[in-house]
RNA sequence: UGACCUAUGGUGUAAUGGUAGCACGGAAGAUUCUGGUUCUUUAAAUCAAGGUUCGAUUCCUUGUAGGUCAACCA
């Protein structure tokens, strides 16, 4: 019992910054209870930095008995489309997590103008005539303080009146915004009186016409969370530059006060994350498309084979901080492995092949049938059958003429190895063609080892191998790495992606497979013994099967 | 150069004034019908300088390094 109680001790709980911030605001009952929000643009596709805020907000409230909405941050109509929506629900729910309550920032387009009126009439808005071009200058620089608009001091009822004819249409696109009237000598860039609100004469995903007027981020955003009560607002890093804003809207207009923490977004070595990247990539078709299995979208990465427990895994190993980082992709892969191995069907697969004829092995319309399970750790995955046959393929790379090292201990010349699940057979000869190549060798067998036998031989070796006469062909698709060539991260701003793409991101090869390959149902990956991991991909069709490589193990050799 | 954020093994992340822990990666060994899995062992870290303190990774000051911000993007 004592044991039990240290045991506990030694295990204390390590909380991440944000645990903590919740737990004091529970204890203190500054919150009565957790709601958090994603609030995703639907602009483009989900990808795994996304996972990490999904996990994040989900997981967070979700630990504390609370709730997470939803939120379409759709305040630009230009760039967004339904077409994104669908596909974000779709990998949230996929990652397996779903929402209480779903909204969009333009739900809330009344109350926003609304609450822009009251801020006009408060003396804290106004509307500037000046271009787009005008108002850069005049925000000045990091160092040098900026200007203040010649239109800063118009009455409220004269902006107000602007503000409803701009709401009206009566301006076209750039000739008037509403910004915020706070300070432009400010050492906080955001605070020198930002956009508001900005004339957009576009159809608007959801609101059709209905607005030629749309509010910008920092105005939509900060009161989106307090219209529906969000309790902790959980963004990245670039955002906490904009915190103050957030706070002067939230207090200025005096309504629920959500409160934004920020925490660091994640990077990955060899992964591009930008989406507006990501975007080229789809649109200049260098890749087929969002879910392309290179890609480091949640759809590319699950068509890759990736799981969602997985992920989720992942999310939690590389931790919540505020500081910069940068995982190893190896993280992230042994998560999959980690999943994987306790669940994934194995099957032989030869992807170089090098033909071996059983010379003592009498060819007949009834060849041995092996048995083996589908997973050596989880015998209710079931058994599968391989028919054995006097021609068979081995890997190339598991045989070796002249040994490289001592521990070498697959097949040679005179040397025996084990046929997995299947007989031992001893290298009697190797066959070359007249360039030296080796094209085929000749073994024998030995009847007295086939698995389920008395006494059982050990041998040292053990390779795969598939029949020569049942081995189906299948496509293989080999991604090296996720993308690029290079440990880049996020590329530098300005530069070429294109250029630090990795040329070998793609090898396609054929392959010979054993039949029950082709039958697995079980939708997860699958091993190839000794090679790594696979899925079948969408392009498969009835006659022709096509895998990708999810990852590979943990060595290779 | 202004404001804000950050700094712990190779990479991440704990320790909030009291033994620097955990994971991935590395190395070594055991087990194994996958050179996988599993198990064991092991090397490796507090940015720098001052200060407060019996005691500092932790608090303060200064410096250094990195990140974010000057979109009618989010």
């Amino acid at each position: 019992m004592n044991k039990e109680v240290n045991k506990g001790a030694a295990e204390k709980e390590s909380h991440n910054f944000l645990e903590e911030i919740i737990e004091n605001d529970l204890a203190s009952g500054k919150v009565k209870s957790v709601l958090t929000r994603f609030p995703p643009e639907p602009n483009g596709y989900l990808h795994i930095g996304h996972a990490k805020s999904i996990c994040i907000n989900f997981g967070l409230a979700a630990k504390y008995h609370g709730k997470t909405n939803l939120r379409f941050d759709d305040t630009n109509p230009v760039k967004e489309d339904t077409e994104y929506v669908d596909s974000i629900k779709e990998d949230i729910h996929w990652l397996g997590f779903d929402w209480s309550n779903e909204g969009y920032a333009s739900d809330y387009f009344d109350q926003l103008y609304e609450w822009a009126e009251k801020l006009i009439m408060k003396g804290y808005a106004y509307v500037d005539d000046q271009t787009q071009e005008e108002i850069h200058k005049g925000r000045g620089t990091v160092s040098v303080p900026g200007k203040n608009s010649p239109y800063r001091d118009r009455s409220p009822e004269e902006n107000l009146d602007l503000f409803r004819r701009m709401k009206a249409g009566e301006f076209a696109d750039g000739e008037k915004v509403l910004r915020a009237k706070i300070d432009m000598a400010s050492p906080n860039m955001l605070f020198r009186d930002p956009l508001m609100y900005r004339i957009l004469h576009t159809s608007h995903h959801r609101t059709g016409n209905k607005w030629c007027i749309y509010p910008m981020y920092d105005f939509a955003h900060g009161e989106s969370d307090s219209i529906e009560n969000i309790t902790h607002s959980i963004c990245t890093k670039e955002f906490d530059v904009h915190r103050p804003l957030y706070d002067w809207f939230i207090d200025k207009l005096d309504i629920f006060p959500s409160h934004q923490y920020e925490f660091a977004r994640l990077n990955l070595t060899y992964i591009m994350m930008s989406k507006r990247k990501l975007l080229d990539m789809v649109n200049q078709k260098i890749v087929s498309g969002w879910d392309d299995p290179r890609m480091p979208t949640i759809c590319g990465i699950r068509r890759r084979g990736y799981t969602p427990e997985s992920i989720r895994t992942f999310v939690e190993k590389v931790g919540v901080a505020k500081r910069e980082n940068m995982i190893d992709l190896s993280l992230l892969e042994w998560c999959l492995r980690e999943d994987l191995n306790k669940r994934s069907n194995r099957y032989m697969v030869v992807q170089d092949p090098l033909k071996i004829v059983i010379d003592n092995y009498e060819e007949s319309s009834e060849d041995d049938i092996m048995d083996a399970p589908k997973n050596q750790e989880n015998e209710s995955a079931g058994r599968r059958s391989i028919k054995f046959s006097k021609e068979i393929y081995i890997e190339r790379k598991d045989f070796q003429e002249i040994p490289e090292n001592r521990k070498f201990r697959r097949l040679k010349p005179g040397g025996e190895v084990r046929l997995k699940y299947s007989y031992i057979i001893k290298c009697e000869d190797v066959i070359k063609d007249e360039n030296g190549k080796i094209i085929e060798l000749h073994c024998s067998y030995d009847p007295t080892t086939k698995p389920g036998s008395n006494p059982w031989r050990k041998c040292k070796g053990t390779i795969h191998w598939v029949s020569a006469k049942y081995a189906k062909t299948i496509e293989v698709r080999h991604y090296d790495r996720l993308f690029l060539k290079e440990d880049m991260g996020n590329l530098p701003e300005g530069t070429d992606y294109k250029e630090f793409l990795n040329p070998d991101s793609l090898k396609i090869n054929e392959a010979y497979a054993e039949p029950n390959l082709l039958e697995d149902n079980s939708g997860i990956s699958v091993q190839f013994e000794r090679d790594g991991y696979y899925i079948k991909d969408k392009d498969s069709t009835p006659d022709h099967f096509v895998f990708n490589k999810a990852t590979g193990m943990k060595s290779s050799f």
